[in-house]
DNA sequence: AAAAATTTTTAGATTTGTCTAAACTTATAA
DNA sequence: TTATAAGTTTAGACAAATCTAAAAATTTTT
């Protein structure tokens, strides 16, 4: 069994493990708002345990048992956020850090149950898609609105960038999941978006429309 | 703030203190599984914070905020506790761990709106009942099953004891909330009760009676 | 390929909560 | 009222997770 720390490296650690592997120390320390030497530390615990493969100054990847850890965490976040938006009328700006902490609540029971309370969604506030209890994923394709090309169509599907102020700008603009969207116009001079959406049209700052996630 | 720790300190001598008043540090070592030293480090902790009052060899209380802590945990302790019995079906035996963790999830908005998906309970699966968010309890007047007298009837609305393997006795006899009895017999010998339920009769030990409350 | 900059690790200290063993208080009994 | 027992506290140590400062390794630049 992992304590509450070790769960949040590895969580971070998988999370990073997309971008670049093998995972670096500063970017862990970063993340995890710690200093570098805490890592160091913390990551030759979690090698110790067969969790991750460390090897001083080149980095961490995580094991299949650190993996398996770390997805099963990652599901309970999602699972739980699902839970506060739909069950308890968060809106999705504001799940993240409850979520935080209830990912660590140790119950196999707890969270089948709720899965099941849930009808075993298949992703979370944010797009984000729920594994199942066997760390298996359901594959979602999208593709980031910058992306696009003049006249693309197609729906929010996600978002990749997940702080409050970013959601909450989207919320306001209407861009939430399941919408609709068309491409009218793409601004060469900034590379900002116009959008066709509910009928109107708005135009998004490229940065914006990065973060974004469309399906057909 | 409080850490988890000092939450689960609060909470023991909240519970400790209904029975005698002030509590003892050996009362508290043995409910919380630890050593009598370490509750003296942190009685004094807790007292520098000034959630107790604490006499050295006398023991301690608690003050009007660490009362008012330790009430708020129960709170949310028993909210949990509706919550996974009401909503994910779990057994008023298989709660008291879950819930022993999901206490310490610090969120106002969470716990306020978990009191409104469960319709502001007034009582948890055992009967117990739940304060405001004030800590406030509700006033509920209950008689133990062993100080009744024959003929006496009443409705089980809450037990003194949490145990699963206590729990789960009386569920097998369908000895569960709200059940409607009838005391058909004393046996002098040994104290044991007989009891209409449900059309039948049954007999239970005086050491169960006492720790089943009913309500006229 | 040596110098400079960046990244990472080590060494030693700190905090929280715990422990054992010994010392001290209070309560009980002879 | 002294002796004994029970309960509590102190002193000193330890494990987990963190930190700062300095040393070491790696990468980048010149």
């Amino acid at each position: 069994m992992q304590s509450y720390t070790e769960e949040n490296y590895l969580k971070i650690i998988y999370h990073l493990s997309v971008i670049s592997n093998p995972v670096q120390t500063n970017a862990i320390a970063e993340k995890i708002q710690t200093k570098a030497a805490s890592v160091t530390d913390m990551l030759k615990k979690l090698s110790d345990k067969e969790l991750v493969d460390y090897v001083k100054y080149q980095g961490v990847t995580l094991t299949e048992k650190g993996k398996l850890a770390a997805i099963n965490i990652v599901r309970k976040h999602r699972l739980w956020e699902v839970f506060l938006v739909e069950k308890l009328n968060f809106k999705w700006d504001e799940v993240h850090d409850v979520a935080e902490e209830l990912e660590h609540i140790k119950s196999t029971l707890l969270i089948e149950r709720l899965d099941e309370f849930l009808e075993f969604p298949k992703v979370d506030p944010h797009g984000d898609p729920i594994p199942d209890q066997h760390g298996n994923f359901a594959a979602i394709s999208f593709v980031k609105l910058n992306r696009l090309k003049v006249n693309d169509k197609g729906t929010i599907t996600g978002v990749s960038e997940h702080s409050s102020p970013f959601l909450k700008h989207l919320e306001k603009l209407g861009l939430t999941l399941g919408k609709k969207i068309e491409v009218s116009e793409i601004i060469d001079f900034d590379g900002s978006v116009e959008l066709s959406i509910d009928g109107n049209k708005i135009n998004i700052s490229r940065e914006v429309a990065k973060h974004i996630l469309i399906s057909k």
